[in-house]
DNA sequence: GCAAATGATTAGAC
DNA sequence: GTCTAATCATTTGC
């Protein structure tokens, strides 16, 4: 049986139509008599029923009319009756909710990144230990500490002007709700659990958004602090000097160019770079060099001559006082131009 | 503005 | 752990 017909039921009942009367001719006399309470009822159902096809005046002068009508408190009292039993069986179905791990989490994060919670310098922290990560110069990364700082700030704004919008749209959309509610509990029962209930169901809905707010924020933050702290976005091509330093140890050493850990670290010293760097160098190098031998045989060239001058320097300081070795003698005894063009054998 | 050069990162092999 | 190869992101030179 659904409510509808509870309902009708119920009210038939309370029109004082039994059952045992149905097909007594007295009973038809009887209802005949008691036949205005019983259209009465249908009437008011009637009205229920088509008050939602209304148009709103239409409708609040129905309300009015409805709740004017000497049989409104008999139908009330039928349906506390009824919402009473449905109510019942869904009692103990809401439970209070544990809080969200995930609201939870960006919850943690926020307040982590100084973006939620008290202002403690806009995750300057943060910002100092990526700057040293980067390894900028003092310089530089204070300009991106600043930057940074700028930029969270920015987010922290925006994420509170949201979150202040929402907090305020969820209590407005409350009130109205419990305003209605409170209106409609004079023509239908509403407990204040009921309302209660309701106020909760909105609540996890805004909650549900805050959550979507909370996402973007802190999304907005990782791309933030990943574009600080990635250090190819820093990237700055080395000196003239250190790059001539590392092109004259691999051409140096073109048959092997594999420089030992104690050589990187020189050459880091040298060139005023750390040792991974070095090593970045010589693994890019090793695989651009082997890739197209032709582009580099000028540069190797070049830097033959140039080790080549730099040693026939040494030995004609060496035998200054014997006959000295004109440069372009040596480099042609060192055979170091005319080695390149064979290539080194790289692994 | 675009292509080339270059330093850094990554996955996979050893 | 290092190295290669591929790739990315930035800088440089035109």
């Amino acid at each position: 049986m659904d409510d509808q017909t509870r309902m009708l039921t119920g009210l038939t009942g309370l029109a004082g139509l039994q059952q045992a009367d149905v097909g007594d001719p007295d009973s038809v006399r009887k209802q005949q008599s008691l036949g205005q309470p019983q259209q009465d009822i249908g009437d008011i159902l009637q009205q229920i029923m088509a008050i939602t096809d209304e148009s709103l005046d239409e409708a609040q002068a129905r309300k009015h009319a409805l709740n004017c009508h000497r049989m409104k408190p008999a139908l009330f009292s039928v349906l506390c009756e009824i919402k009473e039993k449905t109510v019942l069986s869904i009692r103990g179905v809401q439970e209070e909710d544990p809080p969200d791990p995930q609201i939870m989490r960006l919850d943690n994060m926020l307040l982590a990144e100084g973006v939620s919670g008290p202002e403690k310098g806009g995750g300057s922290a943060a910002a100092a230990a990526a700057a040293a990560a980067a390894g900028g110069s003092p310089t530089d990364s204070s300009i991106e500490h600043s930057d940074y700082r700028a930029k969270l700030a920015q987010i922290r704004q925006i994420y509170h002007a949201e979150l202040e919008k929402y907090e305020q749209a969820c209590s407005e959309f409350t009130n109205h709700v419990m305003n209605l509610l409170r209106e409609q509990s004079r023509t239908r029962p509403i407990s204040p659990k009921e309302i209660e209930r309701m106020v909760a169901i909105i609540h996890r809905k805004f909650s549900s958004i805050q959550m979507q707010l909370k996402q973007s924020t802190c999304e907005a933050v990782m791309i933030l602090r990943s574009r600080f702290l990635d250090a190819r976005r820093k990237r700055r091509n080395f000196n003239k000097q250190a790059t001539e330093v590392l092109n004259e140890y691999f051409y140096s050493h073109l048959s092997n160019p594999y420089p030992s850990e104690e050589a990187k670290e020189e050459l880091a010293k040298k060139c005023g770079i750390t040792v991974s760097q070095v090593s970045n160098w010589f693994g890019n190098k090793r695989i651009r060099y082997k890739k197209n031998i032709g582009k580099f045989q000028e540069e190797a060239n070049l830097y033959a001559v140039k080790t080549a001058v730099d040693a026939a320097n040494v030995s004609a300081q060496a035998s200054q006082a014997n006959s000295p070795a004109t440069p372009n003698s040596a480099i042609i005894s060192s055979g170091l131009v005319c080695r390149c063009p064979d290539g080194p054998v790289l692994p």
